[in-house]
DNA sequence: AGACTCACTTCTACGATTGA
DNA sequence: TCAATCGTAGAAGTGAGTCT
């Protein structure tokens, strides 16, 4: 409303929610521009979408008074059909299209603004944006490859890459160096991140089902590392040869499960201590040649687990393996 | 318990860039 | 110069979480 009294002589009060007529509206406005007044239902919509347009359009008729849509951006195709169909907007981009008699306004081809702080720093930590973190600080060196083959690697959509990569360049996990490339910057730092969010918001979700074997089963189990590997206890105690696993974590695809499960003899036991997870890095690409996982993901499991066991042999796994490749930078 | 909302992921199309 | 590849952005689909 603002936006629109710098344009046009117009005085205004905005009344709160309010329902006319069974319909229900955000807000009320009632104005006068060169003598006339008016009145407008307003709608807001943070997004615009096919499906909101057509419901303006059924509840257009409806209306005691002419609606106004606010939105955060009308895209120009959609600015024409608004118009054509009688339905006033304004978005943040300043366009718009008023038609209150004498007043004819039509804007359309503002570019929405770039929401800078918009995307809270929740995005990246969570969901399968870890994938792609996890494929990084194994392989620095895949920050230059193209985000379709990110979200090959990764089986995660190219539109999330997208925003995960964005999302890493604001937080200057990446330094992009223009013609020469991308780099990873603060990996130990983005690494103890990834290690607190890990257990919280994406091992949940590859979560496939959790069984019992017979007692010490995995002493005498060969793992193809093609199908299946170590991670949790196991893989630490053969890494360290000093805890004695308690539980079992298994990482493999979804398509190698059943075979697993009946090699091995395992039977589903709510209550069981082997998990077993889906696999969600690519194994033509130098990460999957031993029965056990990257020590990253073993330091993880480690650390989620928790007890003073564990977190010994975490702090093991740390000094043995992942702290000089940390140092690096 | 059911309906609804919202956030996140995926799908798709477009315009820009690259390199043969 | 043109085709292939790439990043970007909008919109649909999906599912978990919330509210009544």
């Amino acid at each position: 409303m603002e936006a629109l009294a710098v344009i046009a002589p117009l005085d205004y009060v905005v009344e709160p929610a309010t329902y006319l007529r069974d319909q229900e509206y955000d807000y009320l406005v009632k104005g006068i521009v060169f003598g006339k007044k008016f009145v407008w239902c307003v709608n807001i919509k943070t997004r615009l979408t096919r499906t909101g347009e057509m419901q303006l359009l059924i509840g257009k008729d409806k209306a005691l008074h002419p609606l106004l849509l606010v939105t955060g951006y009308v895209p120009p195709e959609a600015a024409d059909r608004l118009r054509s169909i009688g339905i006033e907007f304004i978005d943040k981009a300043g366009n718009m299209f008023i038609n209150q008699p004498p007043l004819l306004i039509f804007v359309k081809g503002n570019k929405p603004e770039k929401e800078k702080n918009t995307m809270p720093g929740t995005r990246l930590f969570k969901g399968v944006g870890l994938k792609i973190v996890y494929l990084l600080l194994c392989r620095p060196d895949l920050v230059n490859s193209s985000y379709r083959d990110l979200s090959e690697m990764t089986g995660v959509a190219l539109g999330t890459v997208n925003t995960t990569i964005t999302e890493l360049l604001m937080k200057d996990f990446i330094l992009d160096m223009g013609k020469r490339g991308k780099k990873i910057l603060n990996r130990k730092k983005l690494f103890e991140r990834w290690v607190e969010a890990y257990p919280d918001y994406l091992k949940p979700k590859l979560f496939l089902g959790r069984f019992h074997g017979d007692e010490f089963w995995w002493k005498n189990t060969n793992l193809d590392p093609a199908s299946a590997q170590w991670g949790g206890e196991i893989a630490a105690s053969k890494l360290t040869g000093y805890l004695k696993p308690g539980s079992a974590a298994l990482y493999t695809d979804k398509k190698f499960l059943t075979d697993l499960v009946i090699t091995n003899r395992l039977k589903k036991d709510p209550q069981g201590n082997v998990e077993i997870f889906e696999r969600f890095w690519p194994m033509d690409y130098g990460f999957g040649d031993l029965d056990t996982t990257h020590p990253i993901i073993i330091y993880a499991d480690l650390l989620a687990i928790g007890d003073q066991r564990t977190t010994e042999t975490a702090k093991m796994i740390y000094e043995q393996y992942l702290d000089q490749y940390f140092r690096q930078d």
